[in-house]
DNA sequence: CCCCAGCTGCGAATCGTTCTCGTTTTGGGC
DNA sequence: GCCCAAAACGAGAACGATTCGCAGCTGGGG
């Protein structure tokens, strides 16, 4: 895999921030330095990057919302605002001991496992009785 | 909320069936008995009965896959087929108490829960050598 | 039996994502 | 450094799932 000037500020952008950006807003950032940058190159070496598994994508799976992508390689699971759209990252502390037997109770060939929370986070819950504005989705 | 014909079913088909039909699916097969029911429809209605609690909506989070619909109540999770795209049901018995003391220490409002295992069902797993034909999605 | 809010069918619109294609870069070999 | 094929780029068109807008229907309370 090539190391373009652009999977290159891709990539560090990722691994500089824990707010699980979309493509859209990657590449409203790195505009910034790269003013060609197309969506498409984002689109593309983003999932190069998953392909690789330097980056995790994360599809919430809620209405309106698109692909998020993280390049945090440790485990861990995320909790998912459906108020701001805001993505949250948890360390519940499965025991792997439990996921492992679920895993083994299933009886498939299971490659991938996912844990997702829903709900409010906090910046919501302590607005919750002022306007409603969304932020940053 | 009115009980139309086209509501009535397409709840019906959902609690007739285990496949987890996507919306796509569920309209093909109600044109046999209602000629003139439109996919509008059927996103409109599926959208109100997830509203109303009676259906749960799936949404593999997996490339080229869209949302697939549930009218099973009971607690279970879902496997996803990553090669031909079938979900099935699972019961991995997650110890109610793993479950709320995860919960619990996100330290969170948590309104959902979710927990998705990935990889290739028994029947592609068979074919695995032959030909690679997708089915059903 | 009447009425109208809620629903339907249709087609157009939206939105996130992928594709196409002509041009530019990258990186390995010399 | 220079050359070249392969890989990647940018722009815009295309796509597929879902939603919307609207004019005409209809279920069910009165």
């Amino acid at each position: 895999m090539r190391h373009t000037r652009q999977r290159r500020a891709i990539l560090q952008f990722l691994r500089g921030t824990r707010t699980h950006p979309t493509a859209e807003q990657t590449h409203a950032e790195l505009r910034k330095e790269l003013p060609t940058l197309s969506l498409g190159t984002v689109y593309r070496n983003l999932g190069k990057l998953v392909e690789e598994g330097l980056v995790r994508e994360l599809r919430p799976g809620v209405r309106g919302a698109g692909s998020r992508y993280d390049a945090a390689l440790e485990a861990h699971h995320h909790f998912f605002c459906t108020r701001c759209g805001k993505v949250e990252d948890v360390y519940p502390g499965l025991p792997s001991t439990v996921k492992e037997a679920m895993i083994r109770s299933i009886d498939r060939d299971v490659s991938e496992f996912r844990l997702q929370f829903f709900g409010i986070c906090e910046d919501c819950a302590h607005r919750a009785n002022e306007r409603r504005e969304v932020n940053e989705r």
